[in-house]
DNA sequence: CCCCATGTTCGACA
DNA sequence: GTGTCGAACATGGG
């Protein structure tokens, strides 16, 4: 599910956790989300221990507990924030559950794609300060764009907005979304287009990751119909520019959608 | 039963 | 070394 805006989203639900002391924890140690988390020494640095801190960056979040202890979340594919009251009994993919007194924190992923990462430091971990950008930031300009199509020019620009370490946060959803808004067809090799269609490129990336965590990050909201977003999944669903049937295929290893006429 | 899913990683190959 | 592609991961829903 998650892409920037979900992600931002779900990095909210776990606010009413923020300042109070962790009671308990839960967590499963054997599922796949925690790879190579050592899970006993998670459990007890975080017990007793109190959230201090969360903060969200392209599909990564990282949550700061006293001691100096940082838990890092990454929602895969099927992944979820959310809080429960202060009882709560752990659902069969709940893997990791924080009480404390005023809610339960709780990290939900049937599909285990997701992953869990646990450091400690006075600072934010590497992996952390490591990461792109933020797409909203100024240091991603239209040159870093220029310049990271031309090492990727052979491959479909439709499978290059899906790298993160240069476009934090896109996922399937917007990639689509942003092709479709520059008009440029999404098997269009990145090398190949050129400076007016680059720069329109440029501001729709911008664009939907703004429209985006407006329209979605506070309560999850669906976009208005004028987005591709409503119409992409749908059998037979209709371009809202030109109302002509969008096509769906494989691009990059992912469904890709798009308009015919509309996209060049 | 079949196919599909808003993601990442790893190995093979050019 | 670099870039590209496909398979694998695990589960649920239509």
């Amino acid at each position: 599910m998650p892409e920037l805006a979900e992600v931002e989203y779900f990095r909210k639900q776990w606010d009413s956790g923020l300042r109070r002391r962790v009671g308990r924890v839960h967590l499963h140690p054997q599922v796949r989300d925690f790879r190579s988390v050592d899970t006993d020494q998670l459990s007890k640095a975080l017990q007793g221990g109190t959230l201090q801190s969360s903060q969200a960056h392209g599909k990564q979040m990282l949550f700061g507990f006293s001691g100096g202890y940082w838990l890092g979340v990454h929602l895969g594919m099927s992944g979820r924030l959310h809080h429960q009251p202060p009882v709560y009994v752990p659902d069969t993919h709940d893997h990791l559950a924080l009480y404390t007194t005023k809610a339960t924190l709780v990290f939900t992923d049937p599909r285990q794609f997701g992953r869990i990462r646990f450091d400690q430091g006075k600072t934010p971990p590497d992996w952390w300060q490591s990461q792109a950008p933020d797409l909203l930031s100024d240091a991603f300009t239209r040159d870093a764009l220029k310049a990271f199509l031309q090492r990727r020019s052979k491959a479909p620009i439709k499978a290059v907005l899906l790298m993160q370490e240069r476009f934090p946060g896109i996922g399937n959803w917007m990639a689509d979304e942003i092709l479709w808004r520059a008009r440029i067809l999404p098997a269009t090799p990145a090398g190949a287009i050129q400076r007016q269609r680059l720069t329109k490129l440029y501001e729709m990336i911008c664009e939907v990751c703004r429209e985006a965590l407006e329209v979605i990050s506070s309560d999850y909201s669906d976009p208005p119909d004028s987005w591709l977003f409503n119409h992409r999944w749908r059998d037979n669903g209709a371009c809202p520019q030109t109302g002509v049937t969008l096509i769906r295929e494989e691009i990059g290893g992912r469904t890709t959608c798009w308009s015919p006429q509309w996209q060049r």
